[in-house]
DNA sequence: TGCTCATAATGAGCGCAGTCAGTTTCACGG
DNA sequence: CCGTGAAACTGACTGCGCTCATTATGAGCA
């Protein structure tokens, strides 16, 4: 007998494997031909060389396969080295999100209905977005307590609500971004530098703050 | 004859206006009882005494369906008298969204679904969406300057980027309350005031700020 | 009162996403 | 090497949202 909890590739994983390639393959293929409405699962199917039953063992509807092939693309983008020390707070997460401004910029239709999808929480268990979702918060939660640290975010600082605001803020202003052609890139980046700049000097009169 | 640009309720308008009467009626009914997914459209036209086909003539899609339901008690919620004078601007604002927040935490699962498309603006021509987000805006543009006037938010304050900023956190933030039971009032209203409260301060270190 | 025609209403029909009862595959123990 | 049961796969099928060729309505005019 062979090992038992050796690399587990049996044939029937390796398979599994495989077919879950050639259905992100298919979908993203079509999906940038053709648009998403205009794909239908049985396409996606038939590409990818299965039934169209089988599609729906792999994915739970038609935006999971959206999700699937944005997945390692946008995995990747959120990658990026995180170069630049000695910047502002504002700069550095810029620069940490621009990769993923250029994602979203190349396909911006199918980018919007991706990113109207993520904010749903419904399918917390099904974990491939929450995975996405952690992964990009930790980007964020990175920088504000690298700021915080060298003081340039305030001290007593709510660290949890702040992410979360910034996730949302950063998120929306996403939406509007791929919603409002022409999809450019360094116009997306300006905005969210100018919002960014504003939460962190905050709305209140300098003088009156801290009563 | 009679007058030419008197009440223009001649027969055919008046049909049209208790259709859509019966319409939202029914389609109310409907997904309040059982739930958006479980209602069909049929059974609305049904309930409304029309045919399938002459439901699309009043409403793009279902979701427009809910949007006409969910339309006049908005418009409602909204209005709500602007009493407290002498409140920070933070809680004036919270005070102003009670009414929402209390419409919404009826039927959170229909409001989650009601307030999910609103981001879209893909369907920006179609006014129904975009008054009622004007309204929406409106207010929050209006408790903002009155807060600069009175000289509690910043003078030199970029008054649009602050509304859209604050537009899209509460946005988001009751799109997390809703989708995480339980929805109490309450601990929505308390949240977004920190949230609010966090904006105004801002995230920055009081005293680097306005370097 | 009757004629005309734009507008409103109809419901059978279409194409789709997603399901499920039946079939095939293959890991594993004998 | 075979037998067996669980897991993977299949594709005909269901029910849905929405459309569109056809029919009904009623406002305006003679």
């Amino acid at each position: 007998m062979d090992r038992m909890a050796e690399p587990p590739l049996p044939r029937r994983e390796a398979k599994k494997e495989d077919k879950r390639r050639r259905i992100t393959a298919a979908a993203g293929e079509l999906f940038r031909a053709h648009g998403f409405e205009a794909t239908t699962t049985r396409a996606i199917a038939e590409r990818a060389g299965i039934a169209t039953g089988t599609l729906f063992l792999y994915v739970r509807d038609k935006d999971e396969a959206l999700a699937l092939v944005y997945g390692a693309d946008v995995d990747a983008a959120l990658q990026g080295i995180r170069r630049s020390r000695r910047r502002s707070f504002t700069a550095a997460l810029v620069d940490r999100l621009r990769g993923l401004f250029e994602l979203y910029a190349r396909h911006p239709e199918l980018s919007l209905r991706y990113v109207r999808r993520i904010p749903t929480f419904e399918d917390a268990e099904r974990s491939e977005h929450e995975a996405r979702n952690a992964r990009f918060v930790a980007v964020i939660r990175e920088e504000v307590e690298r700021a915080v640290a060298r003081g340039e975010l305030r001290s007593d600082l709510d660290v949890g609500l702040a992410v979360r605001t910034l996730f949302a803020v950063i998120r929306v202003l996403v939406f509007s971004w791929l919603a409002a052609p022409p999809v450019r890139v360094e116009a997306g980046l300006r905005d969210l530098g100018a919002t960014l700049a504003l939460l962190v000097a905050g709305l209140g009169e300098p003088t009156l703050r801290r009563a």
